[in-house]
DNA sequence: TTGAAAGCGCTACCAC
DNA sequence: GTGGTAGCGCTTTCAA
């Protein structure tokens, strides 16, 4: 019964006759003895666990995302490591080298707008030499060939208007556009498909840009904003559901009806979103049906497949009334 | 140039020459050498991380608790292991043997409402034994010398019923009170110590406990019970903002106003709480307070102090609309 | 089928 | 002040 069969015996491997076996779990119960990680770790040259790098886990859709992907590694058997970027890019590259040296075995990138595209081809690419997989989340970095997955924001961008546009809400606004955000891009492309689809003319001054956040308070300023400089429009698309919420409640507070004189639409689904009043119509993310896409990713590539993921999730449009 | 001498030059250890030093940093940087964490781990016999336990990472206050605690432990070296729990007390017991297993730290664990004391304290003797850092967070477990960090609740409760009555608000109703869980029989008696000391009297039905959830539904469903039953009552104080938000969108839709029919005071500081309209009046939940109380404790406790941490953060009553 | 031993990367001890 | 080496717990040869 040396240390070698108890191995053995513990990774279930065949060559033990099962004698050696019963006797050797009887010891491990006896003893309480249990594997150490960091043994097999060191061992394995890397550690059984993968790192979940967001944004800004105070947001409602990271959270929603962390949650569901700590369950599914936690049914693979690994473990999550957190990582909170902020806002800083150089944070993120000193994030990277963290998960190198801890030797994790994939990193999932959830920033879903605030990154450059050639920045996180580059992180793939330092990942790889490391030999540690990499998955984007809600990144679309088309014709790299990088795993992705990705909600179909152009689709669900261009359902808004739509949906906009057969109710009598025109003109639509933009809320939240980003220039140097792919996602950004592929999300206000929806809205102007959609504004053809629709017969609508576009109109530079409906699409607002927020420099400073996708928060609370930047929906509510613009808000202001474009009603003091008197922006003609009936209805807007925000690019997530704190946008739209500070706007709707800065058109509440000017005494605007919604959505008689201004219908919203946000972007993620959040919770409180279906208890504010009047209640938010939202394209919803299934944060679940990305966690389960990431751990096929995963799981595939850790068995040495070469072909990548490349996930789209769709977003449902949950008809409140708001819009 | 040994690997021993590396070692020392990379861990500051004095007893090297400076030009040694100087020409082992050199090599370092040419060679683009780092140290492996993982070959540290299994020498000092544990890892560098701790591990945070938390209820329900979908829920605000956890999600921003979560940052905070990554934003401070990155600060001290340490990585953050998150673990989340759901509502099982069986995946606590896992998920604490799991950490043991894997020679963390650390263990904060925050969960406020669902665990029984005892078994607290049980995990409390299990990780000691394995030598473990654990500190409680919302969790009052007096007289045991456990530690903990936690929210004047009782003070809180007191206040907020104050406020209402000084409004004019009674009869003041509570929801959310749950009998098992100590916090919560905590923050419920400043509720009543909040009705002594402004004359009111206590009536068992405006004490509303809700056994599924500290969630927007239950409020809201909550709501729609009293109501229908003809409960009398003026202003209520929700053990969450999520149950406030809930029953605030309830008796919207039951035409009453707010906080003119019925005043609705939260609990947690959220951030969408002073986006709603009418934006919610709340005790506030200060996270970074935590993180930062944490730190100190985790600090103290590594460098071998016997007495343990023992911090209380207090709530602000943040004054919006809603009361 | 089982056991002995090397070696993953690190630090602490002991010699020099 | 510096270098050699044992040993943390594991898995994987290689031999028996």
């Amino acid at each position: 019964m040396s240390i070698a069969t108890v191995s053995r015996v513990l990774r279930n491997l065949p060559s033990v006759t099962p004698e050696t076996r019963e006797r050797v779990l009887l010891s491990v119960d006896a003893l309480g003895y249990a594997p150490n990680p960091i043994g097999q770790a060191l061992r394995a040259g890397h550690i059984n666990a993968v790192a979940l790098l967001v944004g800004d886990i105070g947001q409602g859709w990271y959270a929603s995302l962390t949650r569901d992907m700590q369950v599914l590694l936690e049914r693979e058997g690994m473990d999550l490591v957190l990582f909170n970027l902020g806002r800083s890019e150089s944070r993120l590259n000193e994030v990277v080298e963290r998960v190198i040296s801890l030797r994790l075995r994939a990193v999932a990138l959830a920033t879903s707008d605030q990154i450059p595209s050639a920045t996180i081809a580059r992180i793939w690419r330092r990942l790889a030499e490391a030999g540690i997989v990499f998955i984007a989340i809600g990144h679309r970095v088309d014709g790299l060939g990088m795993p992705s997955i990705v909600y179909d924001d152009e689709e669900a961008g261009a359902r808004a208007v739509s949906h906009l546009a057969q109710r009598g809400f025109a003109p639509i606004a933009y809320m939240g556009r980003i220039e140097k955000s792919m996602t950004g891009q592929v999300r206000f492309a929806g809205y102007l498909r959609g504004l053809i689809q629709n017969g609508l003319e576009r109109d530079p001054s409906l699409e607002w840009s927020q420099t400073d956040s996708f928060r609370f308070t930047a929906g509510y300023n613009t808000m202001l904003d474009v009603r003091r400089r008197g922006v003609n429009f009936r209805s807007l698309i925000a690019s997530s559901d704190e946008l739209a919420l500070g706007a709707m409640a800065a058109a509440l507070d000017l005494k605007l009806r919604v959505p008689e004189d201004v219908a919203i639409i946000g972007f993620s689904g959040l919770e409180w979103a279906g208890y504010v009043r009047p209640a938010l119509t939202t394209l919803d993310a299934d944060t679940a049906a990305i966690a389960e896409q990431f751990s096929i990713g995963l799981k595939s590539a850790l068995a040495g497949s070469s072909d990548s993921i490349s996930a789209v999730i769709p977003r449902r449009l949950v008809l409140r009334d708001s819009a």
